[in-house]
DNA sequence: TATTGTTATACTCTATAACTATA
DNA sequence: TATAGTTATAGAGTATAACAATA
């Protein structure tokens, strides 16, 4: 006969507020871009690029924590849409550089306000102490814990 | 000339830091459940049946705000794995109830010790009490914002 | 040989919509 | 007609591995 053992809930654990609030918050950027005919991550590929230098498609792939291939495949996508370049490095046969378009550069600050209106109706119940001591516990984690990969999707 | 008009970064926003934490959280999880088999989403939906009556893939589908094509194609791969059993309800010629295998309810367990593990790995850097008002400031904005939906990803 | 990037393939997660069977 | 579930299709996101071109 199958025992069934007490286990703890799914709620019980932090992460799982974690994940509930994070998925919220993404899920309701995700629709706002969506009226902008991007997608979060092309969003983070995009502001990757805003005001820096053409980057090749390994350093962006290494900067977002994806791989050569995934990012390629983004790229492509950004292309089509007319909001990223690629065009060969001159000083390396091998390598290609990755740059917004200027109808990308009209558009970033646009999807930061997005972002902004956003992160602000999220957290529009906390204090700003409150805001505060979240940021503060968050990158405590994130130092203790050595993370580095800027989220994505 | 395309001007570059100053654009918060990807880190002024506190939903950016959120995100960093929650997807290292599981992505963490998720190869701890590799080696059991089993993915992040398998394991709520796993979780979610444990202990429980067996229930239709609608009442599934709402519960962990899913589509019930969705929940048909998890439930086909958990079937596979012999780890959810899948039978027509006697009262409703339309209906299908969804249920663990004896092999999942002796699985979820150590899944669940998996779980705790992680969460405890990842908010070790925090004092109880800092645990404590962490939870107090997510759970004040899943109330707020009347946030339902169970984070199944 | 090592590196850069692309391509091919595959899998998870998810959605929408068409379809079948039953109520 | 309405509801429950499945199936078909599609697209995003991701990974691994094979490959071509260049260093």
């Amino acid at each position: 006969m199958s025992e069934i053992a007490p286990v703890p809930a799914l709620d019980a654990h932090l992460g799982f507020w974690l994940r509930m609030v994070s998925n919220a918050v993404s899920q309701s950027f995700a629709r706002a871009l969506e009226g902008e005919g991007v997608t979060v991550a092309e969003w983070v590929f995009l502001r990757t690029l805003y005001g820096a230098e053409p980057a090749p498609p390994s350093r962006v792939a290494e900067t977002l924590g994806m791989t050569r291939g995934a990012i390629t495949k983004l790229a492509d996508r950004l292309i089509d849409k007319g909001l990223t370049a690629r065009r060969a490095d001159p000083e390396d046969g091998r390598a290609q550089l990755l740059s917004l378009t200027p109808r990308a550069r009209r558009l970033v600050p646009r999807l930061a306000a997005l972002a902004d209106a956003n992160d602000g109706a999220f957290f529009a119940s906390l204090k700003p102490s409150e805001r505060a001591q979240l940021e503060r516990l968050l990158k405590r984690i994130v130092a203790s814990r050595g993370i580095t990969e800027i989220p994505a999707t």
